[in-house]
DNA sequence: TGAATCCCTATCGAATTAGTAGGATTATCA
DNA sequence: TGATAATCCTACTAATTCGATAGGGATTCA
């Protein structure tokens, strides 16, 4: 059940672009350099997110990515469909993109043990992904930012 | 968050000894053909459940697979966790086998959101998984099969 | 002895993943 | 206007994983 880089990486960058402080919109090379991410891969994984309307660009000198949403209307569910495709562990069990498992191993779908139990895992991390927004992640780094500046003060 | 073949796989063919008719041990042609699974393939993910303690084996003539524990003590989180690994998206929200993450990309492990988000995921799937029991499967199957079979004589 | 079975290991092709590379386009500013 | 710093686009590639195949040895029993 292992998450992609381009997954874990997308969502390290976009909880970056919430948090960054200093001139928007934010270039590449800054948030490669900020997230020890490989740029030319970031790039990449930028245009992805750009042309599914999560972040918008700006070409040409001092030109960059922001956040195209507001924090608090984007999940992470959306973020890790858009670069990894369905959470479900079979594509059977997929609400957002269903397809067939081959009719010589499952006579009828609707009667598939394993599916329902795909379903059931299927629906508890979609559960997790689609409540959990950027704006909540902001929050908590910012808490626990807090946190441990207090812890240092002591 | 894909299943291996290996994961699906082996979950099939154990709930088909569960709720395998006729003269036990089963012979991995047997399970093969009744599964729709590459016999040589099916062998190799046969050893490796058989070495994990879930399967016992008896050789030469008239031998094969059969469960090595109670339907009702066997977990579905268990049979995936041999065969695909850990259940957490990250090896470093992983419980049973924890990895940390390269220190350059998140400096304090305790305070880091996103692992904190994998480990919330986590545990949804091993919430699911773990309290699922291959009895419970083949309850779940033997139910959905008197239902269809009471469809079919109405 | 011979047939059916598990057991072990090596190999292999295909697909996916992760990352590189090179250059075209666009905007800013001195 | 020209240098520069940025996005954008596409192709390539190296590495890994996945799914499966292959061959043969060991074991049991009729
Ligand atoms: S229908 Fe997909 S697992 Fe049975
Ligand atoms: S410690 Fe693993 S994601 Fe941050």
């Amino acid at each position: 059940m292992k998450l992609s880089t381009r997954g874990d990486y997308a969502t390290r960058v976009l909880l970056e672009l919430c948090t960054a402080e200093g001139p928007r919109p934010v270039s590449v090379t800054d948030l490669a350099n900020r997230t020890a991410i490989s740029q030319k891969y970031l790039e990449q994984i930028m245009g992805q997110l750009r042309s599914a309307g999560i972040v918008r660009s700006e070409r040409g000198l001092h030109g960059g990515y922001e956040l195209a949403r507001e924090p608090d209307g984007l999940t992470v569910g959306e973020v890790i469909r858009i670069m990894d495709g369905p959470l479900a562990p079979s594509p059977c069990a997929s609400r957002s993109a269903h397809v067939p498992c081959p009719a010589y191993r499952c006579a009828v779908e609707e009667s598939c043990v394993m599916r329902s139990l795909w379903l059931e895992v299927r629906d508890a991390i979609a559960e997790v992904l689609d409540r959990t927004t950027f704006g909540d992640l902001t929050r908590r780094q910012q808490s626990s930012l807090a946190l441990s500046r207090a812890m240092y003060h002591i």
